[in-house]
DNA sequence: CTGAAAGCGCTAACAT
DNA sequence: ATGTTAGCGCTTTCAG
């Protein structure tokens, strides 16, 4: 392995001068950084990054924190948060913090104080006071995607405004019996969006006059299979029919959808259906939904979080003002006026 | 920041032993260990593993190699690696190999170089020669998921014995047409996975005594929107309606599916349809495939990585020899004998 | 089984 | 603008 001794012999020059022309801190004229730039690229040499976090104290490295790997939404998220650090010359470190209590901890105890990282993002996950507690005395800038996260640079798209764009649209469309496939309301996951999904249909709903219909809602799991059971139930029920159904998710619009299909419903003819997320299914599908663009959502925080780590170097400390995530109704084929 | 001194001065040892102590490296009485443990446990202290890995050259980070973050197979393979690594202590860095050439230079020529891991996993990934040279010469222990990469330690799934097992699948049950959703003969992604699940497909038809035939083919891109327009084509045509659809990926197949709902064909009582891979949706469709286990890949992949490291300790090298991944025929429902 | 001390390879004052 | 040098916090001989 060629070190930094190797290189500033090379080049003529000392080893602080190599580490400052490599690394951009610090003057270095022209000259000499050309000199140590070729004499580098010539020797093969890449600093060690254990020897310079010790020195430096900076990792150029970042942990992100998901719930799941394997999900679309997170993994989509997490794409687009790994290709932004790494466009930045950052490397990621990967904890996936599952149900398991004990390896959570573990996570926060233990892995997050080896100081491997210099920073950290939270994709939608709920974080605990002592968790939070525990970054502040770390004195780890973390930044949050999907909040409110109290105390924490957080980033979050407004779950009922999202709710209200999807039900309005419906709402505009004319329609007035909608069901609403989502929240239980005993089970709720990351930061009860769910609920807010469901509170943001209803304010929509009370805004046009209509009042809620206990009939017309259907918990579900937010999952493809549970959307098309959730969908069975309510276009099977006796009694009042929905001409349109508002799904807290787009995999469970798709599975309201393949339900409609099987009952021999035609969409949009005979129902609408609206999801929400930006699923990259929706387009085969020609969902219409309100895409909260997951992938920018995991650019913008490593792009956030990589401002504050250079700005920690001028000012230390920062106010942390949540910042709203955008959104956009795209409107595809699902959706229709009623018929009559 | 506690470190490993006072550590030291609070169990009453030296700094040499407590390393010894927590790393259980080195011989320590029971008594001193328990000492130090329940010191380092009362004070808080977490290693510094860029202090560690210095001074040691050991990172207990593992690099992951993957070709995208966002598609289910990947993501599917890389939470089994995540969960096998992290449960053995592992740090998990990612880095996620886009199209980019450049981006993928820096990977191999910088990110990899910077001595941040211990070895490297690579998942579905062709390695060039030149790449695989580089790491032979960082003496960087490497295991790949998918192959063959020559000269690499690698696991891989035999693709065209997994496309035999779906056909024959098919055949047992009575089918003689059968049509193939999947390679285009110029157009190949990683390893000619969907040329040797057409060759698989080819030798079961063979070995039955049918011969190919060339209209029963359609090319598709391994997602649902591909297979289904590859399924609409194919069972739009005329002349020849196949009894069988063998897909060389579940997600074509799905696609297949709903094609074959929406052109009014019953599955599996007008058409059979076969996929592979083991994904997610195929529980939810109902569908017959052949199972690749990919999490139970990413895992296999870790623990042999991680053996392999441990063993290094005692044995420096040691011969490298592709291992075969299971696979599994799974029957669901829709899979039938054709009518007649 | 334990302690003393010499680094691991780099960075950051401090000089010049 | 560049060189000198003292660490960064741990691990690992080498002694005992």
């Amino acid at each position: 392995m060629v070190g930094i001794g190797e290189v500033a012999r090379y080049a003529g020059v000392s080893t602080a001068t190599v580490s400052r022309a490599l690394s951009g801190r610090g003057h270095v004229s022209a000259a000499t950084r050309d000199r140590v730039e070729s004499a580098a690229r010539s020797l093969g040499y890449v600093v060690s990054s254990s020897a310079s976090s010790l020195a430096s104290g900076r990792t150029r490295n970042i942990g992100v924190l998901v719930p799941f790997l394997d999900r679309w939404f997170f993994s989509t998220v997490l794409s687009g948060t790994a290709s932004a650090l790494m466009r930045r010359g950052y490397d990621i470190t990967l904890y996936s913090l599952t149900a398991d209590r004990e390896q959570r901890r573990s996570v926060f105890q233990t892995f997050l104080r080896r100081q491997r990282v210099d920073g950290v993002i939270a994709i939608s996950i709920e974080l605990g006071d002592e968790e939070i507690a525990g970054m502040r005395e770390l004195n780890l800038p973390m930044i949050a995607i999907g909040g409110p996260n109290p105390g924490l640079s957080t980033l979050t798209v407004d779950d009922a405004a999202v709710a209200r764009v999807a039900t309005g649209h419906l709402l505009t469309l004319g329609h007035r019996d909608i069901a609403h496939i989502g929240a239980s309301p005993e089970f709720d996951i990351d930061f009860h969006v769910p609920t807010h999904r469901r509170q943001g249909f209803e304010q929509a709903l009370a805004d046009a006059g209509i009042p809620p219909r206990p009939s017309l809602y259907e918990p579900a799991d937010f999952t493809i299979e549970g959307g098309f059971h959730a969908a069975k139930r309510l276009l099977g029920r006796p009694g009042e029919r929905p001409t349109a159904i508002f799904a807290a998710s787009d995999e469970m619009a798709i599975g309201a959808l393949l339900a409609a299909r099987e009952l021999g419903h035609r969409v949009p003819e005979d129902l609408s259906v609206v999801g929400i997320d930006g699923h990259e299914l929706g387009e085969f599908f020609r969902l219409t939904t309100v895409d909260q663009f997951p992938m920018g959502q995991g650019e913008r925080a490593a792009d956030a979080l990589l401002d504050e780590l250079e700005a920690m170097d001028a000012a230390p400390a920062r106010p942390e003002t949540p910042r709203a995530l955008p959104f956009a109704l795209i409107v595809r084929g699902t959706t229709a006026p009623p018929r009559g």
